[in-house]
DNA sequence: GTTCTAGAAC
DNA sequence: GTTCTAGAAC
């Protein structure tokens, strides 16, 4: 009796748990953006953040208040507030702190992280953070979508088309090219080595 | 998204 | 034997 009683109550806890499989971790950039101390620059449509694992020299986040999930949830009512989150990235990678440097504007295909964000990241791609193929495809491969393109597409077609799950996972599995050169890496690490000779 | 680590690759 | 990558995480 008492046996068959705790195997019911276990079930049910497990069952909860599968029905709310919350990844805790995808929803860290609602807490942060509202931390005053991560906060770079912010308007009354915008948060800018640094991004807490940086894949290049600078790499920043610029997030909507809007509560917007992802680039799914955005339609034409929006085009003006990514083109204000566009125009706000550019002014930034051309503030004085970012002299000589190139910067890259875009969203990932397919985001782990909930609330819609852009990515302001220089072309350096030189970070201790940066560690796997799929770290370097998502901002070297059509798996980074630049933010023009967004913008355009949203502009004059009214919708976003973007990439299957089944397309992104072979975009980020895509074999290593340095992004500036010809130069075909064995690995991540010689990848990464190879970098420092285009500073 | 990261961390950890088994076993593949060298 | 060491380096590197890929997949689980309850």
């Amino acid at each position: 009796m008492s046996i068959k009683r705790s195997r019911s109550i276990s079930d049910n806890l497990n069952a909860s748990k599968k029905r709310k499989p919350t990844n805790y971790w995808a929803l860290g950039l609602l807490d942060t953006m509202k931390d005053p101390e991560s906060i770079v620059m912010e308007d009354n449509l915008v948060v800018i953040i640094k991004d807490k694992y940086p894949k290049a020299e600078y790499h920043y986040l610029i997030l909507p208040k809007e509560d917007i999930s992802n680039l799914k949830q955005v339609d034409k009512e929006h085009v003006s507030l990514l083109e204000h989150m566009h125009q706000v990235a550019l002014d930034l990678s051309k503030d004085d702190s970012h002299k000589h440097k190139n910067f890259k504007i875009g969203y990932h295909a397919e985001p782990s992280m909930v609330r819609l964000h852009l990515h302001l990241i220089s072309d350096d791609m030189i970070s201790s953070c940066l560690k796997t193929k799929k770290h370097w495809n998502s901002y070297n491969s059509s798996f980074f979508i630049d933010s023009t393109d967004i913008c355009k597409e949203l502009a004059i077609e009214g919708v976003i088309k973007l990439p299957t799950s089944e397309v992104c996972k072979q975009l980020l599995n895509t074999a290593l090219k340095c992004h500036k050169c010809d130069f075909v890496p064995k690995h991540m690490p010689n990848l990464k080595d190879h970098l420092s000779s285009h500073k």
